[in-house]
Order: structure tokens, then sequence, then C-alpha cells
DNA sequence: TCCCAGGGCTTGT
DNA sequence: ACAAGCCATGGG
């Protein structure tokens, strides 16, 4: 990887398997926006412009103190050409990775993604976005830097302060009580280190002890947070598409979640992430339309 | 087993 | 303009 410092600006020399709007507007982040070129957003306490051009990557502000973490959360040393030849076999997958061919799997703080996918339960992308916001804003560090103030996301620490009224304020709804809990759960000592240290389905139960995280939340956490391949989170349109294209219409979580274990091993979740991006977009494939009437 | 609980956006009238 | 539908999880 060649990588040239200069103006504050970070780039990353012809830099393969990357679309800002594929990997930026997948459902797997709430807080970056659409900029003059490519996203800004912040990710922990780091703010940064993401952009693509002429082949480049570029990142700013990004000096080389700060590089090894974009280069980690952009996973940039994972080799997505491979994975997606790997996973091409599959026809409808293979589609999708037309349309999101510059998708990659983000690797963000578990802490922030945990509360954010708690948040994400039964809502859609812009009252999510707008709800994280508001809790960075209150409960966050103010942060200055070239774009001006901007708040990093709050630590377990700063986050046990909010009350469930507070999270209400934030615009949470009924999903406050089990914020509040699982921040005191955090703060409380359950730890979310050793998650990333264990078996697949040993961390999918821990996770989902902590109040608001059932299978399909525990799934996004610990595929974009930890890295977890085969976590397949089995949204309402990743379900249409998994009993439509690949197996019944009646078949259970349990059935399907095997399944993708089965048909994509420990690339199921990327392979989940590039159909959750076609099906958003182009909704479910025409031939299955017709077949559900 | 089924039903209900914010609320903002999308889709249909 | 206005109403109905959408949505993961926990609890009754």
């Amino acid at each position: 990887m060649k990588v040239v410092f200069k103006n504050k600006e970070a780039i990353v020399i012809g830099q393969k398997d990357f679309e800002e709007q594929h990997i930026f507007e997948s459902g797997q982040v709430f807080r970056f926006l659409p900029a003059e070129k490519g996203y800004i957003g912040v990710a922990g306490d780091k703010r940064a412009n993401i952009y693509m051009q002429d082949g480049n990557l570029h990142i700013f502000p990004c000096d080389e103190s700060i590089f090894p973490f974009w280069r980690d959360y952009l996973d940039l040393d994972t080799d997505y050409t491979a994975i997606k030849d790997t996973l091409s076999f599959d026809d409808y997958v293979k589609e999708s990775i037309n349309y999101g061919s510059g998708l990659r799997i983000l690797k963000q703080d578990p802490f922030e993604t945990l509360i954010s996918f708690i948040i994400s339960a039964n809502n859609n992308v812009k009252r999510i976005m707008g709800i994280i916001d508001r809790i960075c804003t209150a409960f966050g560090e103010a942060k200055n830097d070239t774009f001006g103030t901007y708040y990093a996301f709050p630590t377990p620490a700063e986050l046990i302060k909010a009350s469930v009224q507070d999270f209400i304020e934030c615009g949470a709804g009924y999903r406050a009580p089990y914020l509040a809990q699982t921040v005191k759960s955090i703060n409380d000592g359950f730890d979310l280190e050793v998650i990333g240290e264990m078996e697949y389905s040993d961390a999918k139960k821990k996770i989902q002890q902590l109040h608001g995280v059932g299978p399909k939340v525990a799934d996004c956490i610990l595929l974009f947070a930890y890295g977890f391949g085969q976590a397949y989170p089995l949204d309402v349109w990743v379900k249409r598409v998994t009993r439509s294209i690949y197996l019944q219409d009646d078949c259970s979580l349990k059935e399907m979640s095997e399944f993708s274990y089965n048909k994509f091993g420990e690339y199921a979740g990327i392979a989940q992430q590039y159909m959750f991006f076609n099906v958003r977009k182009n909704g479910l494939p025409e031939t299955i339309e017709l077949d559900r009437k």
C-alpha cells in the first residue's frame, strides 16, 4: 500500500474496491453525510472527509499518526476483489456485487456500534441518524477541526449520565429504557472486549444478554464492530431475499441463519451487505415479486 | 401465541 | 393534504 501525506491529507494511491456511497449508505454506519467530495463523518472521536479522486483514496484531515486508525476502520488491508470473486458463484450475489462493487465492511467501535444498533431496531435510517446525532451533541465531547465543531461519540462513562428521559428527548422512543439499561451494564463491567475473542455462536448469545439486543441487532454488532464474517443480519429485506430466492416463504430465522453459513461460510456477512444494498436500491427481483403474489 | 409500544419517513389515496 | 404502512425487541 502506497500512502502519501501532504497538506494534512492522507492519499492512498490506487485504492481498489472503494466507493463512498456503497460504504456509507449501506446501513452499517449512521454518522456520515455526503459532502462536496465524498462523505464527511465522525467515527469515535475522529472526523474526516473521505473521498475517491482519480483512483486514489483521500482522507482529510489525516497525518501519519492518525492514518492507522482509518486504515483499520476502512478495512483497507482486506482484498475485496478476492472476496467478490469467491462470492460470485451465486447469481444473485454476483448481480448485487455489480451494484455495490465498492462496498466494504467498516470496523467500528463496539460500544458505538452497540448503542447505534439498539437505536436502529424497528427504525429508519434518517431517524436513526437524528437520534444518534442528538445523543452525541448532548453527551459527547466537543471537538474542533478545520470544518468547525463536532461531537465525539460519548464514552460509556459519559453516557451513564443520560437518563431514560434524556434518551426520550433525543427521540429514542420506547428504546430509551433499553439504552439506559445497556449503558449501565457496560459501566457495571459487561466486557465488550472478550466478545471479539469468542466463537461466533457464543459471542452472539453473550451480546444478546444486553437489553435491546436481539438476534438481528446482535449480528449487526458482530459484523460491523468485530468483523465476524459469518454474522448474517436478517433484517426484513434480507429475509425477503433469503426466503424468496433460496428457501421457502415460511422458513424460520434459524433455518435462514444456518443456510447463510452453509452457502457463504465466513463471507456470509459480506454477501448480506451486497444483497442488502441491491435490494434496498432496486427492490426484489421482478420474478420474485410475481412469485410472491 | 399474539399483541402492543415512539415516531419519522415512505407510499398510496 | 392526509392516512396507512413500515420497522426488531421486550414484556404483558
